[in-house]
DNA sequence: CGATCTGTTGATATCCTTCAATTTTGGTGG
DNA sequence: CCACCAAAATTGAAGGATATCAACAGATCG
């Protein structure tokens, strides 16, 4: 489910898909999502911790992260954003932002207004369970790091988030056979897995020295997968890249037909 | 917000309350979902990992919590569960399990058809409102999490987990001034933050001799929650109680206007 | 009322941090 | 295109927070 046909997507039609078969149709409602494109450079916020949530976006092109500041004036990187990633579709019920956004490299996003997801959920049921589906999936994400954070060693965590984000680029077709950018320093990959920067350069060097991976001109190659993810002790289960339940997709069918005959009917 | 009316009411409508004020109607229709109860006891699995999904829930009783087993045979737990709480409402979207969830003392829960929540998205926007709400609450706890496993030290862990579960009980009616049923062991805190349970140990006494809590015969009381706090650098902020914005507020009662317009046409 | 969890305490080991110095890379203006 | 500057990567040494091991005391439950 992989790769192949979406490549030539863009990458949220293409990580959507890894859920679910989508019509020609469904495409472009999705790809009219992201009609009007903003740019930022690198380091630039997109939201702030405190202020009240942007409108909901797409992230089209780049990389960007959410993260908390400690008061000693630390961070902790939450999540990486990349391209077909949705960001805060219900954001507007919130009054404030618990957390900040900021880009890594120059970055482009296209906003979602508050009706358009109202009117995806009401009229596109296969649509709304594919943007459910990509919800659960960064939930499963989150919970994936705690476990990292919590029982994986300095070794483990970095293996494991490089694994992460060569599945999700592939994903989303946006990776060259296990080869990624990776537009982070190593503080970045510490503040993302509550390590130091020179303990994670470290690991860098212990990885390079054994053949596994190459790092350089932030440009990530992973020599060998396996080694790696058995370091890692990564499976991509959580990421739940192999498609929809039969029946799910049954019930799915039966919501579009409701719906199309509830259209008929006035 | 918290606390008072909502105390007689059923542990789901106060923590919902906390996010929007509901109406009798509103009430009453989410006590609806709790009204098949399965009792179950403590140290029971409700889901595994890799099985399929079991139905959507509600916990009305008792506490739980999601984990993750490492191949080393120790484990990480992910989440609690306490009343109040929905789980994996949409996970009929959902192959399989990337999680277990196992039942910490006896424990209650009411199944929730999936016919029941497409329902309430359908007819009632506001409560399926307050349940996006909710998921971005367990979002946010997550995020939160991973902020103590990165950046704080043992005692800003234990702290800071201690104040979420006062506070999330003081949410849903559940809490008695600061005093809350804790029906975790020390190694149960210690899977959950990510520490030996030797260690948890030490923190608990420390925070004992320091006359901020007392914690015996599974009763957990903060005698000084100002100082537990400032330890934890705990803000409630992320657990977003402070009630909807205005003109989500506005949104929601246009959608429910359309709604009832929609239904007298035919 | 004995068996088995759970909690408590001390001693030792380890992984990772911190600090500090140096090299390399990358970007920018002349 | 080169010189220069700041940011990032690299390396070594020393210290600290927490894990692990082990033994015992107390609680809980059939």
């Amino acid at each position: 489910m992989v790769g192949d046909i979406q490549a030539a997507r863009s990458p949220l039609v293409a990580k959507l898909s890894n859920f679910m078969e989508l019509s020609v149709a469904d495409a472009s409602v999705l790809d009219a999502l992201c009609a009007n494109e903003e740019s930022f450079g690198a380091k630039v916020n997109l939201s702030i911790e405190g202020e009240s949530p942007r409108t909901a976006f797409v992230i089209t092109h780049g990389m960007a992260c959410r993260y908390r500041l400690m008061p000693e004036g630390n961070r902790q990187l939450l999540s990486f954003l990349i391209p077909g990633d949705l960001c805060d579709l219900q954001g507007y019920l919130l009054s404030a932002m618990d957390h900040s956004i900021i880009t890594i490299s120059p970055t482009r996003i296209a906003a979602i207004p508050r009706e358009a997801v109202t009117d995806l959920i009401n009229r596109h049921p296969r649509i709304a369970a594919a943007l459910w589906w990509s919800a659960m999936q960064e939930e499963a994400m989150l919970r994936e790091r705690i476990v990292s954070l919590g029982r994986r060693g300095a070794r483990g965590r970095v293996a494991h988030i490089l694994c992460e984000l060569v599945w999700r680029q592939m994903a989303n077709g946006t990776s060259e056979d296990h080869a990624i950018r990776l537009p982070l320093t190593q503080a970045d990959l510490g503040d993302a897995l509550g390590l130091s920067a020179v303990h994670v350069n470290r690991v860098l060097q212990y990885f390079r020295q054994n053949d596994i991976i190459t790092l350089e001109h932030r440009l990530l190659t992973l020599l060998d997968m396996p080694k790696l993810q058995d370091i890692a002790g990564f499976t991509r289960d959580y990421l739940h890249l192999g498609g929809t339940p039969i029946d799910a997709a049954r019930y799915l069918t039966l919501l579009e037909g409701n719906l199309a005959l509830q259209r008929e009917k006035p």
